[in-house]
DNA sequence: GCACCCATTCTATTGCAGTAGAATATAATG
DNA sequence: CATTATATTCTACTGCAATAGAATGGGTGC
């Protein structure tokens, strides 16, 4: 399940995972709304999912259903980055992260449970 | 100092941050040997970076430093994956990490302790 | 001061993501 | 059915990152 989604492909992705399965039509529609494209073009990018098969079609109606979560998303492009600038080295992305100081006190709570959960 | 810089910059960005100062002529030594990249390459990435003030020049003999730090870098990366896929909030991002479970027990243990580090 | 070699720049090619118009198929309507 | 409208596919264009060959410049030994 590792598959590289561009940008555009995950604007498509994000319409299913907030929506869920949802037919090609009103995904056009939405991201006509959204981000301006025209529905070509959406439907273009949607072919470029069933391609890579991100997404499956059940008919009729040309039903888009979501093969990939966005979890599973999230994890590909983290490792990508990770092994781009990170030595490979999960830890020091989040100890980055951390150390940055722009989190919240509630983020900082939330995460120090998380923590402390772990094991 | 919000600079993205594309994967063939960071290639000339890592040999500087790896090695410091460091004549054009050895990067593209560097990289030829590491990457296989002819030196007309390097140096025409070598003058992008230089155009948008990621790196400056010194003369003579060509010597590049980076003008943006490696945690700037990893900054800039960082935040745009949050953006793109986590919704802009930096702790779900550090929370799908910790979630993965590939974490080292020692990786775990330093994490454990940085996140109690914070105030 | 000339010829040669290497350093550097200039310019061009390629591949691909992103985008959408033209063409076609399918469904709705009278 | 025939006609129109809408849904869907096909094909093409564009912009730009990546890469490098050709052209130029500058130093070095003779």
């Amino acid at each position: 399940m590792a598959i590289k989604l561009f940008d555009s492909e995950l604007r498509v992705m994000d319409v299913l995972w907030r929506e869920g399965d949802t037919t090609a039509k009103r995904i056009a529609e939405d991201l006509k709304e959204q981000v301006g494209w025209s529905k070509t073009t959406t439907y273009t990018v949607i072919k470029k999912c069933l391609d890579k098969g991100a997404i499956e079609r059940r008919d009729p109606n040309f039903v888009c259903r979501p093969l990939i979560t966005r979890e599973q998303a999230r994890e590909f492009e983290t490792t990508e980055l990770i092994n781009k600038l990170y030595d490979g080295a999960a830890d020091q992305l989040v100890a980055s992260i951390l150390g940055r100081r722009n989190l919240s006190p509630e983020e900082i709570e939330r995460l120090k449970r998380l923590v402390e959960s772990l094991e």
